[in-house]
RNA sequence: GCGCCCUUAGCUCAAUUGGUUAGAGCAACUGACUCUUAAUCAGUAGGUUCUCGGUUCGAUUCCGAGAGGGCGCACCA
């Protein structure tokens, strides 16, 4: 595609030229509107024919003209409402002025509300204010009907021109905003489900001199005043624990992590995760808070038009289930007193690639997957990881081969990931030498030793659980959206 | 990183086995039309067929390389 002026694009410049030249200015300042476009046509109740005046704006969407009348559609965020434009209402020259007009101007019409033949409520034009003149034309889609059936044509089908421009993506395609107005639902619910439950919202640093609280590369800057290496977050769960010595006892964070790994339809580098602490609780009292949070985000899902269909019907208690037992069913011997060698062959067996370079925890996380994970479609608590898998939470009371830990699957894909966090200063530290060891070692998803950190443990760490939710895949889980670029407005894309 | 597929007008798509001047709908432009709504009717214009190279009398088509994208796999505890 090429930036120079098509003809397309140089007749908007000449129509803008003689707007101008017509002493019309093509770019406003404002517009006193009174009405949107469907609270307008609710306004005319049914079966009156005449209404009173309104003023509403939007952009464009349809024109027919008709010599000396037309007719167009004007479309605001509400819906669409149309428009009717008579010679001999408006006079010769606004009237003529009208062919400098484009789909996909943005325009303020006054007038009084009528109803047409067909009964369509319309706005009758008494006069017109040019808001935005469109230089460029979006590309509208067309509907037909084929064999009786209304096939809608997008006029802007290339997935990569729709991550990119998603301003048009959004412009010609209500469903796409439909679906990103459902995201904003989401969050908000999270907000006022978490604030109801006296969690208070934080704000802790995206620009990290050390990462930690996940296993992942981190994308790596630089601070030229203290001349010192800086890194974007992979997770805020260090900080926020911070809060929890602090007197803060319950605490979340909604905001971006930053993780310098590949992309495909469920990563993006940067991410949405929501991460709640609660001192005191448990990774139990921790699973019925997330059951209720899923069920009030599915609900403020489901409420939004054309969106909602797609929610699960969700029916808490979600199953739970322990790893050990469901593993072992799954595979018909005793993983935690199997050989290594009898992992492998199991692995082999269950179609793991190259089992030979696993190590013990990877092996058992690749047989997990493969016997227990992926077939899980509805909401279900995985329960009492291996230690070896969790390094990052206590050991389970009565069994320290085991941690207190859960997961939260549904559609073979996580939800949910939470502890009872570990709150031993001592037992942290040997944890944190064993990371930097293994960085050392040349593993660049390991941080090293954070002694603020430890030093906030020391004064004293309150027990507490501890949630991580990515929430683009669990808005994907409650839309049943397949690629995470179609969850994020903005999604990370090479530079064209 | 690996495999398969895609890239043609502003947009959505055609183009027979490699063969005349690369077509259609929408959008655009000119004209007609005072209740249309996929408006209708008449006409006009719009192309580096992603890029580079090769084979051929002749390439949108076949071959090679590159760029971008999609899907799947791998990676992402």
């Amino acid at each position: 595609m090429t930036d120079e002026l098509n003809f397309v694009q140089q007749a908007r410049r000449d129509k803008l030229d003689a707007l101008v030249a017509a002493g019309v200015a093509p770019f406003a300042y404002g517009f006193v509107r009174t009405h949107e476009a469907t609270d307008a046509i609710a306004s005319l109740p049914e079966g009156q024919e005449e209404g009173g005046a309104v003023s509403v704006a939007g952009r464009i969407v349809a024109w027919r003209g008709h010599g000396k009348t037309a007719f167009a559609h004007l479309a605001d965020g509400s819906g669409r409402i149309q428009l009717y434009f008579r010679k001999d209402g408006l006079g010769d020259d606004v009237f003529d002025r009208l062919g400098l007009y484009d789909i996909g101007d943005v325009i303020g019409v006054s007038g009084s509300l009528m109803r047409t033949r067909t009964g369509e409520v319309t706005v009758r034009v008494a006069s017109v204010e040019m808001l935005a003149k469109s230089l460029r034309p979006l590309p509208y889609g067309k509907e037909e009907i084929v064999d009786g059936v209304t096939v809608r044509h997008s006029g802007f089908a290339d997935p990569e021109q729709r991550y990119r421009q998603r301003y048009a993506d959004l412009a010609v395609h209500p469903e796409v905003r439909a679906l990103f107005i459902a995201r904003s639902r989401l969050i908000t619910s999270i907000r006022t489900f978490l604030d109801g439950r006296n969690f208070l919202e934080v704000e802790t640093p995206i620009l990290q001199p050390l990462y930690g609280g996940a296993a992942a590369r981190p994308f790596t800057t630089h601070h030229n005043a203290l001349d010192m290496p800086l890194y974007l977050r992979i997770a805020d769960e260090l900080y926020l624990k911070r809060l929890v010595v602090g007197g803060f006892d319950r605490v979340y964070e909604i905001g971006h992590d930053f993780r310098n790994e590949g992309i495909d339809r469920t990563h993006n580098p940067e991410f949405t995760m929501l991460e709640f602490y609660q001192a005191l609780a448990d990774y139990r009292e921790m699973m019925t808070v997330v059951e209720a949070l899923i069920v009030s985000a599915a609900n403020a899902v489901r409420a939004v038009a054309g969106v909602g269909a797609s929610v699960p019907d969700l029916q808490p208690p979600f199953p739970r289930i322990e790893w050990v037992p469901s593993l072992n069913a799954g595979v018909g011997f005793d993983v935690m007193s199997a050989s290594d060698a009898e992992l492998r062959a199991a692995a082999t067996k269950a179609g793991v690639e190259k089992v030979n370079s696993l190590s013990r925890p990877k092996l058992l996380d690749e047989l997990f997957q493969a016997h227990v994970e992926r077939k899980i479609e509805t909401p279900t608590f995985v329960i009492d990881y291996p230690v070896e898998l969790s390094p990052l939470a206590k050991p389970k009371r009565g069994n320290p081969a085991l941690t207190e830990r859960f997961e939260l699957f549904a559609r073979g894909r996580e939800l949910a990931n939470a502890f009872s966090e570990l709150n031993d200063p001592i037992d942290q530290r040997q944890r944190f030498e064993a990371q930097a060891r293994l960085r050392d070692a040349g593993d660049d998803e390991m941080s090293g030793v954070d002694e603020d950190y430890l030093r906030a443990m020391e004064y004293g760490m309150p027990p507490m659980g501890g949630v991580g939710i990515g929430l683009d895949r669990l808005f994907m889980y409650l839309t049943d959206t397949q690629n995470i670029r179609d969850a994020i407005l903005f999604p990370t894309m090479r530079p064209e």
